[in-house]
DNA sequence: CACCATGTTCCTTG
DNA sequence: CCAAGGAACATGGT
């Protein structure tokens, strides 16, 4: 479930949950998601914490602890990979089975499990340090993305996939703020001009701010079992279907364009699916 | 069996 | 040193 604003309404939903919430035990059941740091040592620093709060930094959900008796605060710093899920649930709740971490609360246990296990918990803030502005920061500009764009000659699409130009889309939302600029998703990154830089930085804004606010606004249900198409959350049984709504172009291959009717088109860019309107977003014009 | 999947990192090549 | 491409990671759905 990952993605920008996956995340964001995943750490809107934990922060009050957890805030003042101490640790009293841990388990970890899957040593590769908190590497590299060592089992022992995650441990000691977990056990009788209390969490202060939860934020976030592009894909990366950044939980602050502080040690009983300490006035020192530490970050825990945690991704969802492809498959991660990360909620409170019942003490002694039965485990799904590919949990990975979990954090006794007391009446509670908080739960990372990932089926994949793509995902990280871990004391290395390091890959978090590495990333571009964050998109609704000043530091994302049309000339500063610009200014980025120009070195290179990687198709559009797949540049918006890298973090350190701007953190937090991903394969879905990069389809998504194409479709919404009209740019071809194989344009060089360098050939934008200065207009479709300002209509891109524009369009990941809106996309990303469309479905956080989405998000917001569904009740979803964070502890579910089953991926469901729509936030890849759970969601309530009998909650509406807005999923034909959400997303324009993503994983909508030969449907009709909802601009131009057009058959969307799927294409593969470093391995990856990209979905546009041919029509919409033609690679001149 | 084949192909697909929301992500990042590591290794190689130019 | 840098940019770019591809494999690897691990599991499940269709």
């Amino acid at each position: 479930m990952p993605e920008l604003p996956e995340v964001e309404v995943l750490v809107r939903h934990l922060r009050p949950l957890l805030k003042n919430k101490a640790i009293r035990s841990v388990a970890v059941r899957r040593a590769r998601v908190i590497a590299p740091t060592r089992l022992g040592t995650f441990r000691r620093w977990l056990r009788g914490a209390k969490f202060l709060g939860v934020t976030r930094r592009g894909k990366y959900l950044l939980f602050e602890l502080r040690a009983v008796g300490s006035r020192e605060s530490f970050t825990l710093l945690g991704h969802l990979g492809m498959t991660g899920r990360m909620f409170l649930a019942p003490k002694k709740s039965p485990l799904p089975k590919h949990a990975a971490v979990v954090l006794e609360l007391g009446r509670e246990r908080f739960v990372y499990e990932d089926t994949r296990y793509f995902g990280r918990l871990t004391l290395d803030i390091s890959a978090a340090e590495k990333l571009g502005p964050e998109p609704f920061s000043k530091g994302f500009n049309p000339p500063a993305f610009a200014q980025a764009l120009s070195r290179s000659r990687q198709a559009i699409k797949v540049k918006l996939l890298d973090q350190s130009l701007v953190a937090g889309v991903g394969n879905i939302y990069a389809s998504e703020a194409l479709f919404r600029a009209r740019i071809s998703p194989a344009l060089p990154a360098r050939k934008l001009n200065t207009e479709q830089v300002r209509r891109l930085h524009r369009a990941i804004r809106e996309a990303l701010a469309q479905a956080i606010r989405f998000g917001s606004t569904v009740p979803l249900r964070f502890e579910g079992e089953k991926r469901d198409g729509l936030f890849y959350f759970g969601r309530d049984p009998g909650a509406p279907d807005y999923y034909s709504e959400r997303l324009l172009v993503y994983d909508r291959k030969d449907q009709p364009c909802v601009r131009c009717k057009s058959p969307i088109k799927r294409i593969v860019q470093s391995a990856r699916s990209t979905f546009f309107c041919p029509r919409c977003q033609p690679s001149r014009g």
